[in-house]
DNA sequence: ACCTGAACACCGTTCAAGT
DNA sequence: ACCTGAACACCGTTCAAGT
């Protein structure tokens, strides 16, 4: 009875001094998506958070693709590319690419948008970039062929970021293992082993990589 | 008025004869998609095309998660990996990788499905693996390391797929283009060269994987 | 310029009623 | 067993009204 609650109503117009801001949303999305995952991330829910009504997030992004795109452009900043200033090309590759995979696989539903999406703006990635051509260059690379294969790589790191996320018993054959005698047993033979199936997928898959990309430079 | 029409109104009540079933459905999904693509695709649409309701869907498919599992089964047909019985190893992934790729191009939101998606009952998709698995057996590899590597291969493939449908200017870094020019210069130099940029990266990753694989086998 | 509140056009899914 | 029709609980987005 008029006490002034701490988190009072605000009403309409404009505020004394803007709430939002790409910063806040970014921040307030990722928030979410730790305690909620994906699902969770609603432009309903992210005003909540935010304490504003949702049609308030409109004045900032044009769409919730746009708040996905500062989303990729913000989590791409986890990415450790350090190695490329200091270790040789194959050892800084294999350490970025570990770590591009690790963030993405916590991050699986920004693949999809990052395929769709232009770098333009995105300053975080493009500092990214910038540096994994620096490393290939300084190895050697010639320049019309640094940008085919670092999207080669970044293709394998996505589909392996999204693997990530596949259960474990993805390839049970089920009832119908019997018709397929010689996959159902080197699926068998390759768990047995012991170990996270999709480090093994991604380990073969990045090492091979490596070693072929490497190779083309020589020839 | 009293005319028959020639689609008239179902009544309520059980059908003289079952109207729908997995195959029809999914037949119906696949025309849906080709004409108006994925975002076409809603239960909405997909009961008109079958002339009933939304809600009778439900008795044969519990969401359309399942629905899209039985779309991934199909198209797994479309892929060929008829070389496998033919060729040697390293032709038969090439033509196997690049029909796979160029089928989930037209499918890229089937993408992110197949990662959470088992492969059990999914009787098409478990023929192709087993006719790869044999494959890879055949040309030597051992049974433990025959999943990792088609899994690697799929991964590639999958992220290779999403990059397809990338527009092509998706490396235009626009006004930040100063502040990066070795990746700027490197953008431009490879598109230069012509030919389709998804393709030229395709081919770099695939041929570096084969080369790569291939080798970690001899050693 | 930037907020609220009400509304709109969807979406996937459930369920009672009917045969 | 399997359909219809009505309803439900969302979703992203738009827009007039307010400061």
């Amino acid at each position: 009875m008029g006490t002034v609650r701490p988190d009072a109503q605000r009403r309409a117009g404009r505020p004394p001094q803007g709430v939002l801001s790409r910063t806040r949303i970014t921040g307030a999305a990722l928030e979410l998506i730790d305690e909620a995952g994906y699902d969770g991330l609603t432009m309903s829910a992210l005003a909540r958070r935010l304490k504003v009504a949702p049609s308030a997030l409109y004045n900032h992004a044009a769409s919730k693709q746009e708040v996905l795109r500062w989303l990729q452009d913000h989590v791409m900043t986890m990415v450790d590319f350090s190695a490329f200033a200091t270790e040789p090309w194959a050892d800084a590759v294999r350490s970025w690419a570990w770590s591009y995979r690790g963030v993405f696989a916590r991050h699986a539903p920004l693949v999809p948008v990052i395929a769709v999406l232009p770098v333009t703006d995105a300053a975080d990635t493009l500092r990214m970039y910038e540096e994994v051509a620096r490393g290939f260059l300084a190895a050697g690379w010639p320049e019309d062929r640094v940008v085919p294969a670092i999207v080669a790589l970044e293709s394998f790191i996505y589909g392996s970021a999204l693997d990530v996320s596949a259960p474990s018993d993805i390839f049970d054959s089920g009832a119908l293992a019997g018709e397929f005698p010689l996959f159902t047993s080197a699926v068998r033979s390759s768990t047995g082993s012991g170990g996270n199936a999709a480090d093994a997928a991604f380990r073969a898959g990045l090492e091979g990589l490596i070693t072929g990309l490497d190779k083309q430079l020589a020839d």
